[in-house]
DNA sequence: TATTGTTATTTGGTCGTACCATAACAGCGC
DNA sequence: GCGCTGTTATGGTACGACCAAATAACAATA
């Protein structure tokens, strides 16, 4: 539609760094709105008067940034993205992988966020929201009451649950650290649920603390909260002293 | 150094995105470290029998990840970074660029981070630690006081004490979040202190906050810490009622 | 010996062309 | 109208060549 946008031709330096900062740029400006498809290789490769291997790369940067999103075939090419809260989420989860916690770090972490999230749910959140939640975790309680539960659902739910809570703050920061916790460490909560005591009190403690939010009772919600998280740590202590601390615990790498 | 890394060929989907994975999964388990230099491009070529140009996309991706940097010349190649915290924060500054974020909700995000950061400074944090971010936030207070102080100066030590508070939790979690916020948030945040009444109260706010945690006072620190936040909104409605709401305020993109 | 200038080698960066795979579309025949 | 088939636009892959930069090895010189 619009030939007004300028690409100005490239010479210097990286040229695929060039190019990918120009439309960067472009879509940040608003000049390319999401949903829009910008032209196709070879019609780059004209306008920035450079090689098609060039382009391709620029475009898996801004893919990679998740800036865009690549189609094959005709009537395919670059669209620009939505802007979503799990895209800002990716890079924060892979960092997350790659420095190995202390997991007292990591739930020390989580038990104030819990709490913050926690508080202002109450204030904030909706009644239908606050009942949904409680819906939800009673589920959670049934499943894992059950002998052998089904752990990747079960995790599944955990998820859900602790999204669900950060979105009732209605505060979009909240469910993104959220998404992003949830996203980064959801491979090794998995392994806590093996634990069936863990299980049972986990459940009661999900239905306790969602029951305390919908009765507007945040002393008792934060009671709940500190319980689970207490009973966390013990945890943990008790693994680590049984495996003699060559493992990093929750984010521990498993060897294959 | 080992050459009994292996690479298993490629040959469906997208290749480079298999190799892309592949390398990356080969870092994340650790097999090849940080500072570590991975094979040549055409190397890499002939170990995952494709072309140059999905070696170079792959590499492009990774590089995007900030996994890996690369380097020209002989001696060059591709090299695994260290892990750092920008690397998390860039992602959720352009997050933030294309998504403008209610500034009352990064408000209420900051003040709820800066209250247990604050709590957990005082109970953790040494008495140097404590000490020396008093003697910064004086300092502070002292340019906040000047006439015509230098902006990016102000912006930078403002950055540095909540970094330090940050940092004196000593749980790293609380140190990356607030890096990357100030990453993100930087370039706003200059401009509030153009309001002078802000200046000179944010001034007193840290010195007096500081001086509470040097005093391991911590109901103290909350209630100034409370206070600032207060006025920060009060002065937030103020811009906004005068601009008519056309701008997003903290995060809202300026013209050129 | 130490410093400096030169050359060679390695390696990423770019270019160009050809071809394949796929997704949408346009006809065509039924 | 339905379904098949070819057409076409477009991304994905493959070679092959050359350029540019960084380093190393070596020679020349003070």
């Amino acid at each position: 539609m619009k030939s007004t946008i300028q690409f100005a031709p490239v010479t210097m330096g990286r040229a695929s760094e060039e190019v990918a900062l120009q439309i960067e740029a472009a879509i940040l400006d608003g000049k390319i709105e999401p949903g829009d498809r910008l032209p196709s290789e070879r019609e780059l490769q004209l306008h920035f008067n450079t090689s098609r291997g060039v382009i391709r790369e620029a475009l898996q940067a801004l893919k990679q940034k998740s800036l865009i999103e690549i189609k094959k075939g005709a009537k395919g090419g670059a669209y620009v993205r939505e802007v979503e809260v799990s895209t800002a989420g990716e890079s924060l989860a892979l960092f997350i992988k790659r420095q190995p916690l202390d997991p007292q770090h990591l739930i020390e972490f989580r038990e104030s966020l819990d709490r913050t999230i926690t508080l202002l749910a109450i204030s904030r959140g909706a009644e239908e929201e606050k009942i949904e939640l409680l819906a939800k975790a009673k589920i959670l309680e049934t499943m894992l009451r059950q002998s052998d539960p089904d752990m990747v659902v079960l995790a599944e739910l955990d998820r859900e649950l602790n999204i669900m809570l950060a979105r009732m703050t209605h505060n979009p920061i909240f469910e993104w650290i959220m998404q992003a916790l949830q996203l980064g460490f959801s491979s090794s909560d998995v392994t806590l649920y093996q634990g069936e005591q863990y299980r049972k009190e986990t459940g009661e403690n999900w239905k306790n603390t969602a029951q305390a939010i919908a009765d507007n009772e945040p002393l008792r919600a934060l009671s709940h909260i500190s319980y689970h998280y207490a009973m966390l740590l013990k945890l943990l202590d008790a693994v680590e002293s049984t495996t003699d601390g060559n493992q990093k615990g929750l984010t521990g790498k498993r060897k294959d």
